[in-house]
DNA sequence: GCCGTTTTCGGCCCGACTGTTTTCAGTCG
């Protein structure tokens, strides 16, 4: 069986989607593979739920379309879809992503002019042929025209990791301008979304204009894609999008939950709206049959309206939350407020930037009651990674400076998982540390067996505590080792070693889906920063992100226990698997 | 194509803005 990721089906079932409304195709039909499409990039792995039977079920997956990702799955493609790519090239597809060019546009344009693709698209804007086209007037055309600029400068989405500090940092801009009022970001960053197509910053003032003027002159602008009254959107250099909207107060729980979304969060929330009698929209809550409109300051106002509790931001994904909501089972996640400690950090002694006083004072200044310095074993390279004498010597010291900054400071290492799932310390060294974080650096496309074979050994070492980023998934450019992620899972469950939601914003790994998927094996968690300076511990606030998208509660996570707690773990397992 | 504390058939979330138009289609979120 292929091995297709979640994301490559959701693409391809995008793609069917698009072609079938281009082919005219009714509306409730194409639609329903759009549903099926986001369901899938929330779940976990496919080949793994067409296994034990959980694939058809899924909110928006029915008999035909699981039947259709199983062909995939099977075969590697998808026959409806290699009928309807025969009559409409998928090439289309990039030139409906143009901005502006809707699917009407594009249907003529394809029909009358034979424009099929993005180069089509130019050829023709550049020879003048799209003027006196039906609707199309000068300004649409010079839209099209920034459009396709756009489109090519675009590449690929944006990662948190770089969204987030954006976000943050135009609000405190327009913080400073005085006019503003519960600046929030909203959005897919909101949700803590992986990676992200654009930025959403709402807000309320008595002065919109003056807000909005103060938005488009920001010196990090690059162009001014539209300034109106309430709204106005801005690019950036290499074409991320930031819209900015100015909200009357008294709706503005409504709108912030409205551009908050996600989009099928929202859909599925209306239906259930619908369904009481109530019509929700980003301008309050209608009563249809007494015509009264409620208006909510807060999201909290929002939700209580429909009988519901509040359904944090990166829960609202539309895979299941609305009907946990309404049973009075969704849990209340974990936030950075309920950790305890950081287990995973680096310092000069291998490869972080920051000496081992500095890592510990800053984890101090945290407010944590304890951490571990983590730093690499000798098998990454004796330049990089400490022996087991210079590990003792450091976990002296830093016990030492740990004491003087009034945190205890635990003695760790970052272990390397060798290819047979062996570790690069003996057991005695091992036996010496506090913690042990084991994680795969090398020979990573090894086969699926042989990885699942060393991930479960590694998890059947008594003194492993923790597997540091378990996929070793890279956000922008690896899509993580293969294995068998329900065995690694059951065995982590079962030896009581945790696995890691490595915070660094290139890594989020676990990433969300397969963090939910491990819950349900009863997986412990460990939230951690992976800092390699003392500025990058507060990169644990991603890792606390993706561990809300997941639904895990602090009771599964390991760093938000006590001390005794997280001794308690450890020995543990110790005791349990004696040798 | 999916789905069900009114339904296995008949529904399916909601609105704003823009540009091209004399009342609205198309696009976007």
């Amino acid at each position: 069986m292929a091995t297709l990721s979640n994301a490559e089906i959701a693409r391809t079932l995008k793609e069917i989607r698009t072609l079938m409304e281009f082919a005219g195709e009714p509306f409730f039909k194409f639609m329903a593979y759009e549903r099926a499409a986001e369901t899938l990039e929330n779940a976990a792995p496919a080949s793994q739920l067409i296994a034990s039977g959980e694939l058809q079920g899924l909110p928006g997956i029915g008999k035909t379309i699981a039947g259709r990702i199983a062909e995939l799955l099977e075969s590697g493609t998808i026959a409806y879809r290699d009928e309807l790519a025969a009559k409409y090239p998928t090439t289309l597809i990039d030139v409906l992503g143009v901005q502006g060019i809707g699917m009407k546009t594009a249907q003529s344009l394809f029909k009358e002019q034979g424009i099929a693709s993005l180069a089509d698209l130019e050829r023709a804007v550049d020879a003048g042929a799209l003027d006196g086209v039906a609707r199309l007037g000068k300004k649409s055309i010079e839209n099209i025209k920034r459009g396709i600029l756009a489109f090519k400068g675009r590449g690929t989405r944006t990662p948190l990791g770089r969204a987030l500090p954006l976000a943050l940092e135009i609000v405190a801009y327009l913080e400073a301008g005085g006019k503003a009022r519960e600046l929030t970001v909203a959005g897919s960053v909101r949700r803590a979304e992986v990676t992200v197509g654009d930025i959403d910053i709402i807000c309320t003032s008595t002065e919109p204009g003056d807000v909005i003027a103060r938005f488009v002159k920001w010196d990090r602008a690059e162009a001014v894609l539209a300034e109106g009254v309430t709204k106005a959107s801005i690019w950036l250099a290499g074409g991320l999008q930031i819209d900015l909207r100015v909200l009357p107060a008294d709706v503005f729980g409504n709108l912030l939950q409205h551009f908050t979304g996600s989009r099928e969060h929202n859909i599925q929330l209306r239906e259930f709206a619908v369904r009481k009698g109530l019509r929700v929209s980003e301008n309050g809550i209608l009563d249809v049959a007494t015509g009264t409109n409620t208006t909510c300051r807060t999201e909290t106002d929002v939700y209580a309206a429909l009988g519901l509790p509040f359904i944090p931001p990166e829960m609202r994904l539309g895979v299941g939350e609305l009907e946990a909501a309404i049973a009075g089972t969704l849990p209340v996640p974990v936030s950075l407020a309920d950790l305890k400690g950081d287990f995973h950090m680096h310092c000069t002694w291998s490869d972080g930037t920051d000496s081992l006083e500095a890592m510990i004072a800053a984890a101090a200044a945290r407010g944590y009651a304890y951490h571990s310095i983590s730093d690499h074993s000798w098998g990454r390279g004796k330049s990089m990674g400490l022996d087991p004498a210079e590990l003792r010597s450091q976990a002296a010291r830093a016990r030492e400076i740990g004491e003087r900054h009034g945190i205890v400071t635990l003695c760790s290492s970052e272990v390397d998982i060798r290819t047979d799932g062996t570790l690069d310390f003996d057991d005695a060294t091992l036996r010496e540390l506090d913690i042990v974080v084991a994680s795969v650096h090398n020979a990573m496309n090894i086969s699926r067996d042989a990885m699942t074979a060393r991930l479960i050994r590694a998890c059947e070492n008594p003194y492993v505590t923790i597997i540091g980023h378990p996929t070793g998934r890279n956000v922008q450019s690896f899509p993580g080792y293969e294995f068998d992620y329900d065995a690694v899972f059951a065995a982590a469950a079962r030896t009581g070693t945790a696995l890691e939601i490595d915070g660094q914003p290139g890594r989020l790994d676990l990433p969300s889906a397969l963090a939910r998927r491990a819950r349900e094996f009863g997986v412990t968690f460990a939230l951690d920063s992976d800092a390699h300076s003392a500025a990058h511990l507060a990169n644990v606030a991603y890792s606390v992100g993706q561990a809300r998208r997941a639904w895990i509660t602090p009771a599964e996570v390991l760093n938000a226990r006590s001390l005794e707690g997280v001794r308690a773990f450890v020995a543990a397992k110790r005791s349990a698997i004696a040798r």
